[in-house]
DNA sequence: ATGCAATATTAGACATGATCCAAATGCGCG
DNA sequence: CGCGCATTTGGATCATGTCTAATATTGCAT
């Protein structure tokens, strides 16, 4: 499940994107491209430590904001509580379970926006989130 | 400008909902319905106190939810640092500066999108929400 | 009007996510 | 080995937002 090719790929990833390796970004990269799941700070933070060892917290803040930087990872704002942290790059939306806040990915080609808006002059689009909240269809 | 007529017809709205009138309420509700701008509660409180009188922090914030419950507002979360408030409860959806974090309304029928994706069984729609990131195009 | 119970407001304590800091550690290389 | 620089770290600090328990106001019956 988790051999030395998957920790090769993580290494290559990091160094592919300029990150300069180090035991503990080993690590947090693990908790978060081995099941490519939406996480917050603070799980990624339980997982790195149920599984190896002590990474702290600051690391971990430290970490992800230089996996941000350098595009390894985009943030995910819908929660008003944390912020979810996507290890999917690719341009893509959301489902979002508001009863759980489980999020899901949405490939980008699934949903065909018709008619964007006319921007103000001088103003660019600099990307397009969309989240679908969901919630179990109400039993009586 | 701010004459009583439009003291009143922020009245009859909140009554309208089933909210109760008070003087901080009604303070609350003019700032937010006057300029129709999304405003954090900071923000919100500033501005109340700043034109009349003292209008505490708990207050702001409980009379935010209570206009939430009463359907008066919706929030947007766009900014992983605070909420906005926004007294634009038509569905619609967000143009988001993100050099000035000023929020602009696209009305829903300004976008359409086309194939929403597959739900997972026994899940409903709640909501889809819609942020267009810009940005000047501005060449350093 | 007066009294009374329910509702609303408030100051300040508290919770939480996230950032900052200054000290300690580790690493690459001469 | 030892130096210089990047990284890590505990703990302090900050910012939004919530809670509490006391006070003030309101609505209403008498
Ligand atoms: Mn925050
Ligand atoms: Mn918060
Ligand atoms: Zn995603
Ligand atoms: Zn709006």
């Amino acid at each position: 499940m988790d051999g030395p090719s998957d920790h090769d790929d993580f290494a290559d990833r990091l160094q592919r994107h300029g990150v300069t390796l180090t035991h503990q970004r080993l690590e947090i990269a693990a908790v978060l491209f081995r099941t490519m799941e939406h996480l917050s700070a603070d799980q990624i933070l339980a997982r790195v430590n149920a599984r190896n060892a002590q990474v702290s917290k600051a690391t971990v803040y430290n970490t992800l904001k230089l996996f941000l930087e350098k595009g390894l990872l985009r943030e995910v704002i819908v929660d008003p509580d944390r912020v979810f942290y996507d290890p999917n790059v690719a341009p893509h939306h959301h489902l979002y379970d508001v009863t759980t806040g489980h999020l899901t990915d949405i490939p980008a080609e699934a949903i065909t926006l018709a008619r964007l808006p006319q921007l103000p002059d001088g103003m660019v689009v600099e990307g397009v989130d969309i989240v679908i909240r969901t919630r179990p269809l109400n039993p009586p």
